[in-house]
DNA sequence: TGTACATCAGTGAACGCGCGTTCACTGATGTAC
DNA sequence: TGTACATCAGTGAACGCGCGTTCACTGATGTAC
């Protein structure tokens, strides 16, 4: 898979589409066709459709994985020896996503997307995929969450990073819907820079939260099975 | 579109593969195999697939709405005027949602997943029919949110409310997953109910969060654009 | 009571279509001698 | 410098397949007279 023009026109439309409209609603002649390529070359270059999402996935990921690292790497230094705040972790989560050098002005907006995408519409082979290139800043970033709330049950972390994960995926990968509501609603223009940024207090609200659950007894004592 | 056994049996197999594949990878073969039935009666009693992906959301959403209405009429009397607080408009949605008779045991994880998937997988058609129906219960309860939320400003309100539903579209839509891999990790088993009922505080101390956001200057004054 | 007709749930087979993939081929460029 | 061969990006056309949908048909039941 040397690199040439096609690859990368592949690539760029491929992104734009997936982002766009999922991945199985996305034909290769639909690729290739924004792509102006011809429709047998993304089996070429590629070698399959399933490929093709991988190496889009490749092709922001790792840059990104790469930034984290180096974000981590910092934030840690700064605290030399002590565990970071969760909402010193969080930040140095979004702004590396943030400040990821993008291709153009939609770049950001698509790479939250296709992360949602990957969250939501996940079909096994994108799954394992992910998890055997990028477990390692995951990890971290999860071991950062655990020294960050001490105070949380295992059982209790793990649910809740869990809401956090979904309100992150969800929001931003329909990011675009959701700031043209806004905007025919209020007349409020939005950016994903702000909403990224709006998320963290409400995250590390919600992860802080010390409220018991409150268990009516009707929900008790009538589980369905 | 009279009611046949055979009615029953389509949407019971539309229902259960949707909710494990999605709506266009489970394809009226399968569909029609699962219920023992000819693969013509689809459109002879329905019309059309997205007819029936309708029809498997209006089974559950009538009831769930009409059950929904009834526990906001309950909680806005027992509130004698004055507005329910957050965690009472959440609990009351929560509750509703839990205590709906299901079909069977794993009715309230399709459930919860098919509302999911309504979210995230969309497909315009879906969106536009449940925006017809189904728009007084939900427009009821994001009044009862605002008035719970008087200290919010229109646009903190607005995005606040979309990580709500993020998290918890997200997190139902995977809950049989998630669980799983949470039995795998920890041992610990769990149920929908739970998970919903972890979700209020969590979603109620988002709501609630006082931070203010801390742009960080290279983000403000580098937009990629 | 008997006959003719209408209605309706359900069926088997086929339709056309778009899909991902494959294959034989072209033409440009590089390499060996 | 010239010739023969290898490599490789890219192409046009076709492949088989599964899809949602359609259509002519069956057979049971109800209704009118």
């Amino acid at each position: 898979m040397a690199h040439s023009d096609t690859v990368d026109r592949i690539l760029d439309a491929a992104e734009e589409l997936f982002a766009e409209r999922g991945f199985s609603e996305t034909s290769l002649r639909m690729i290739t066709s924004k792509a102006k390529v011809n429709l047998a070359a993304v089996n070429y270059h590629f070698g399959s459709k399933n490929a093709l999402i991988h190496a889009v996935f490749a092709r922001f990921l790792t840059p990104f994985s790469a930034t984290l690292e180096r974000a981590f790497d910092d934030l840690e230094g700064r605290c030399g020896g002590a565990p970071p705040t969760l909402n010193q972790t969080l930040l140095a989560l979004t702004e590396s996503a943030v400040r990821m050098p993008q291709r153009n002005e939609r770049g950001i907006s698509i790479f939250m997307r296709l992360l949602g995408l990957a969250y939501t519409q996940s079909q096994g082979h994108l799954r394992r995929f992910l998890e055997e290139e990028y477990s390692q800043p995951f990890g971290r970033f999860m071991g950062l969450l655990k020294e960050a709330t001490p105070q949380l049950s295992a059982v209790d972390r793990y649910w809740r990073i869990q809401f956090m994960l979904g309100a992150t995926a969800f929001t931003m990968s329909s990011s675009d819907a959701l700031q043209g509501i806004l905007y025919n609603k209020l007349g409020v223009e939005s950016s994903v820079e702000e909403i990224a940024l709006r998320l963290v207090p409400f995250l590390a609200a919600g992860m802080r939260a010390e409220d018991q659950m409150v268990m009516p007894a009707s929900v008790v004592t009538s589980p369905a099975g």
